[in-house]
DNA sequence: TGAGTATATGGCAGTGACTGCCAAGTTGGC
DNA sequence: GCCAACTTGGCAGTCACTGCCATATACTCA
C-alpha cells in the first residue's frame, strides 16, 4: 500500500505533482467564481494549460480535482494510523489527530486559508458533500484495518466501524460550522469549534454509555 | 412544508405515485442484476414502460430512483419530528424511532426484504453510499429545525447538528453490517445489530462525556 | 356536460462528462 | 545516442441530463 514512498522522485514524478496541483488550483478558482455545475472540464483544462483528455488522466472527475490532498493532511492521517496500530485508544487518537491538524491551521495560515476555500465550495453543493463523504469512507478503511489489527483476536469490528463513522460525522459538522461562521465574517477557529462540539456532546455520550446495558 | 397533505388525491396523483413506484422497482431489479454503472436510464425507462424523457420527470438521476421512500419509513420520521417538537430528548428519541422501524421489520417481512435489497445495492457502490449520506443530511434538516424550535431561546444548534449527524452515522453502520451478515447467509435482525452497536459504543460515550470539560 | 385550462407525455436536438483507441512526442536507462 | 516506457492530445463514441415543442389526458367551472 504505502510501499512506493521510497521510489526516486524523478523529473516525471515532480512534473506530475506540479500539474496535479496546478489543475487543482485552476479548478478551485473556477468553482469559486462561477460554481461547480457551471464550470466545464474544458475550462479547467484550458486554465491549467492541458488538454481535456489529459485532465481525466489526472483526476477521474472534475469534482476530484477539488479534493487534491496536501501533505500536511496526509501526514497527519498516516500518523493517526500508526498511533492506532501502536495500541492507542481509537476515539482519543482520532480526536488527537484532528486537534493537531487544527492547531496546524494556527501556525500555517496558508494551509488554513486553502482548506477553508475548499470547504466553502464543498458546502455549497450537495454533490460535493457526497464526494467528500466517499473520501471519508475510503480513508476510514485504512484506519479501521489498523484498529482491527491492533485489537488482535478480540477485535470488535462493528464497534470500531461505528466509532470511526461517528467521529467522521462530527468532524463534518465542525467543518460545516467553520464555513458557516467564516461566511458570517466570524474569523472562527476550527479547533475552537471542535472543542465546542465535543463539550456539547456530553449528553450524547451519557446516553451512549447509559444505554450500553440495555 | 407539510401543508399539501390535505390535497385531494385525484387520479393524477394516484397514477404518479404508481409510476414512481414502478420505476423504482424496475431500477432496483436492474441494479441488482447488472450493477448501477452498467444500467442505463433507457433500460430502466423501457422496463417501467415510460420514455427516457419522462423518467427524468420522476427522478432527477438514476440513483434517485433507488431511494424511493416507502410510507412506513416516512411516517416514522414524521413521528420522530413530532416527538422532538413535543420536547423529547434528542438522542433517545432518535434511537426510539429506529428501534420502532426495526421492530416493524419483524412484523412486516415484505418491507424488511425490500429495504434489505435496496441497502445491499447501496453498499455495493461507494457513490450510492455517498448519496445515502446526503439524503440523510437532507432529512436531518427537518429534525434539526424541530429540535431547535423545541429548545427555544437557549437552543444549541451546533450540538443538535452534531448529535443528529452522529446518530445517522451509527445507523448507517448498522445497515452496512445488516447487509454484510445477510450476505453471509446470516438472517440477521437489524434491531439486534443496532443494540450490539450501542452496547459497543460505551467507550465512545465515556470518551465524549469525559472530554466535555476539556 | 362541454368548453377551457392545467398538466403529463414523448420526441428531438443539444451540451457536457467520461472512455477507448491511436499517433506523436518526452523521459530515463544504458 | 538509442530503445523502451511513459505521457500527451485528438477523435469518435456512449450516456446522463435539459430545453423546447406538439400532442394527449385529467381537472374545473360555467
Amino acid at each position: 500500500m504505502t510501499s512506493d514512498d521510497s521510489a526516486p522522485v524523478g523529473l516525471r514524478e515532480r512534473r506530475r505533482r506540479e500539474t496535479l496541483r496546478e489543475v487543482a488550483d485552476a479548478a478551485l478558482t473556477l468553482f469559486e467564481e462561477r460554481g461547480v455545475a457551471a464550470t466545464t472540464v474544458d475550462e479547467i483544462a484550458a486554465a491549467a494549460g492541458i488538454s481535456p483528455r489529459t485532465f481525466f488522466r489526472y483526476y477521474p472527475t472534475k469534482e476530484h480535482a477539488l479534493f487534491h490532498e496536501d501533505e500536511t493532511y496526509r501526514s497527519i492521517r498516516v500518523e493517526l494510523v500508526n498511533d492506532v496500530r501502536a495500541g492507542a485508544a481509537l476515539a482519543p487518537a482520532i480526536q488527537h489527530a484532528w486537534v493537531r491538524l487544527f492547531d496546524d491551521f494556527d501556525r500555517r495560515p496558508d494551509i488554513r486559508a486553502r482548506v477553508l476555500r475548499v470547504r466553502r465550495v464543498i458546502e455549497s453543493e450537495p454533490t460535493l458533500l457526497a464526494r467528500a463523504v466517499t473520501n471519508d469512507i475510503d480513508n476510514a478503511d485504512e484506519l479501521i484495518d489498523a484498529a482491527v489489527d491492533a485489537a488482535g483476536a478480540d477485535a470488535d469490528v462493528l464497534t470500531i466501524r461505528a466509532t470511526v463513522a461517528a467521529m467522521d460525522a462530527i468532524i463534518r459538522v465542525v467543518f460545516g460550522e467553520w464555513v458557516r461562521r467564516s461566511e458570517l465574517g466570524d474569523a472562527a477557529s476550527a479547533g475552537e469549534i471542535y472543542r465546542e462540539v465535543i463539550a456539547g456532546l456530553a449528553p450524547l455520550g451519557a446516553h451512549l454509555s447509559r444505554d450500553a446495558g440495555n
